[in-house]
DNA sequence: TACACAAACGGAGTCGGACTCACATTAGGG
DNA sequence: CCCTAATGTGAGTCCGACTCCGTTTGTGTA
């Protein structure tokens, strides 16, 4: 409800400091930290984090979403500048720097991506149809499978957030992010 | 601490009907039963349960077990049948059938796949190796690729175990298993 | 068959963490 | 400056995993 009225000046400083506690909390280590602790990291009570946020959940989307948008940004660009699987390519990487921000940032794409919580439905949404684009565009210009849709490849990302923590889970991400790539090319009318 | 005595009969009995209940909870939609509501569909009270099983995970856990055994079974066969890249194609398509025994099945494959949790230690070990098998097979024979390994790949089958609850998830699951096949035969010496 | 005692059982109670609610405080329009 | 609706507070509730210890029972031995 932040549209019906302009929020009161203290208000809005207690949510921006509870969305940056938080921030502070998951996207660092400390991914199931106490909604306890992240209102006392922010100077306020319990209750005016419930004020703010419906549930803990809420509070969590809502720090992600910044990151999630961020994301699902770059593809725009990255077809201005480069052919649609190259394009894709570069976007899958880009989603597993993402994932590298933080073990809690692994665990919201994780969310996003394998589960079907309502929390992160706009997240996925977003999400799925940033691929669907890229997809798309490959699939007009023959170099992508034209069969696989922008869901599904999400789905298959899954595995690639849910690493982490795991002695040089990146290059291993990155490969499985190869993987996915070589699998969408292969048999694409016009594979490399 | 099963091997140090052979466990009382009534203790033996109890401890089945624990994992029957729970069976039946996990491997139907009640994924989250409580503890309570287990032991009472056991007919036993919550000491008796803790009595058996460590922590609720330990039991989640031994449910599991069985499943994973078969699953990881299934390899030795398929490798006397089929070419390699077919066995591990034809094992892909298994882990979907697995995944769909039920939510539950598909919570736990997800757990075992794409968290580091160690109460899935043995079973992760176990699928990686039974990964390992197909991929080495593949790699000698020239039809895969030879640089992903078996727990890799177990990372990536992730997103494949999370699906649940959508509309058509099967069709979906199967065609992220043919993605990464694909995506194992692209480029290796003899890929067809 | 009876006995003894270790093993197993039961379930009320503890504990930890998300969430609520009735009251106190305060921003900010008039 | 005052009024009031918006906001803040934090002790308390609720719920579910887990513990503890008194009671019951299976079973090896005489």
């Amino acid at each position: 409800m932040p549209s019906s009225r302009p929020l009161r000046a203290d208000a809005r400083r207690n949510r921006e400091a509870l969305l940056a506690a938080a921030r502070d909390a998951f996207l660092g280590d400390d991914t199931d930290a106490h909604v306890e602790e992240i209102a006392r990291r922010a100077g306020v009570a319990i209750g005016t984090l419930y004020r703010h946020f419906e549930t803990r959940e809420a509070l969590v989307e809502e720090v992600y979403r910044k990151e999630v948008d961020e994301l699902c940004a770059a593809p725009g660009e990255l077809l201005d500048h480069h052919a649609p699987d190259e394009a894709l390519r570069r976007f899958l990487l880009l989603l597993v720097d993402h994932a590298a921000v933080g073990k809690g940032m692994a665990v919201a794409l994780e969310s996003i991506t394998a589960t079907d919580s309502p929390v992160f439905d706009n997240a996925r949404a977003q999400m799925a149809n940033t691929l669907t684009r890229l997809l798309d565009a490959g699939a007009r210009a023959g170099t992508l499978r034209d069969d696989v849709t922008g869901p599904t490849l999400l789905r298959a990302l899954g595995g690639i957030c849910a690493m982490r923590a795991t002695e040089g889970w990146q290059a291993e991400a990155r490969q499985i992010a190869a993987l996915l790539h070589d699998g969408l090319r292969f048999g694409a009318p016009r594979a490399t």
